[in-house]
DNA sequence: GCTCCAAATATTGCATACAGTATACGGACA
DNA sequence: TGTCCGTATACTGTATGCAATATTTGGAGC
């Protein structure tokens, strides 16, 4: 029987406003099965070169190969696995070159960024800023790691949605997503430094200097970048958590 | 690289030639439906809005619904295609906003692009894109449209391969197809000046002047995006081809 | 003992089948 | 006559089956 209250063809007028709720959607399996593995690889659950066999993925998340087939492909575009054809999947592995790349992408990107959203941003969008940076400095507080990577993820989103740029917003959260994961292991030392510089931004914005928000992000993106090398130059005291 | 110990026949230096040449692989039916597909957007033949109903396109190509999914899921994340759940695919709609979105972006990383050019390009380098630059200035002699958008990418595409940052490398190419797209409609009135800064691009490129170099382009790009907008404004001779 | 070859196994790629959901059509009721 | 509801149809999402190809293992020849 009809269990479901479908307002099907409804917006009768009287409805309208039931129009910005957004119906409970039947969630695409691929979806969430991309979202595991990207989570299991970002947690280093699969190993970089790993292979990643279908039938292997989809008995352990108790699915068909189908989905886990759609979830692997859409990771290959976004960078995550490399397919090679008739042979599979296998779990890229960033090389230094690589994420140095990235890196400076990111930074161009984020520059960029930090000017529109220094031109457009409104009271409560320097609002939504200040709050986000406030949960940052909380989470050094308490020096969760987790915790402080997704403030940071969050924050740079924000800046990023201020400058009403989806195109830009959607790229760089791919740049950032990929960034975070070579980046997570040596967020300790760096968030210090790097929540003053988010500081700086902030006011930026909020005064409506493009000039200068761009200046600074540019120079935020620039540090993260050196303290990757540094890191990557002097690795021994790399402390597995 | 093969990263298994069991280094089996490997390259046992009589064949090492052959390793040069690509053996014959079975082609992914996927990569030849998505660039079927993305040919058929390209033209105009599978028009913006319009619903993409898999089993039709699975018969016209002769396949299956399968590599029709896949290709259809890629298209959707390279920005050619909508895919509402349940739904299908629709061919996505640009709006001038986000085509704008997109100039701008397009600008940036260019811009970026070029100076890396600037500072990596060997002379090697400078007489590929000379090369390229004639192939141009000949496509607009003879007019022909097709081959004027081809020898622009590919321009555009060289600097970028000269700048030896993949990760942007491949960004460019993903942003400037679909920047081509919204384009070629306009392309010829644009042409001729757009082809005298390319002339000053290689210019500056060829003399390592990497400030200069991004200074062209960027003023190439803005100027691109305004003659876009300016027959935003205007349109009404709009000649189909 | 080492290399080369061949059968066996494993895994991908593609095709087909089935189930769930959205849209479209037609009839009943006010 | 207009609105609402129920059924029918179409399409997507998921699962399964089959063929082609790559990898591994075992054995024969030098």
């Amino acid at each position: 029987m009809t269990s479901s209250p479908s307002g099907r063809r409804a917006a009768r007028g009287s409805l309208s406003a039931a129009a910005s709720r957004r119906v409970e959607r039947p969630a695409p399996l691929r979806q969430a099965v991309y979202d595991a593995l990207l989570e299991l690889i970002i947690n280093r659950t699969l190993a970089p070169g790993q292979h990643l066999v279908e039938a292997e993925l989809a008995e352990y998340l108790g699915v068909s190969r189908q989905p886990v087939r759609e979830a692997l492909q859409r990771l290959q575009t976004d960078g995550w696995v490399d397919l090679r054809p008739a042979q599979g999947a296998f779990v890229h592995t960033p090389t230094e070159e690589e994420a140095d790349q990235l890196l400076a992408v990111r930074s161009v990107l984020e520059t960029y960024s930090a000017k529109l959203a220094a031109e457009h941003a409104t009271p409560s969008d320097v609002k939504i800023l200040k709050k986000l940076q406030r949960a940052g400095e909380e989470a050094l507080v308490t020096a969760n790691v987790e915790r402080l990577v997704k403030a940071n993820a969050d924050l740079h989103a924000a800046v990023a949605a201020i400058g009403r740029n989806k195109v830009l917003s959607e790229m760089i959260g791919l740049v950032d997503r990929r960034v975070r994961w070579y980046y997570t292991p040596i967020a300790r030392p760096r968030s210090h430094d790097s929540w003053n510089e988010h500081a700086e931004l902030v006011t930026a914005i909020a005064d409506g200097d493009a000039e200068r928000a761009g200046e600074v992000m540019h120079r935020h993106a620039e540090q993260t970048r050196q303290t990757y090398h540094d890191s990557r130059t002097s690795e021994n005291s790399t402390e597995s958590d």
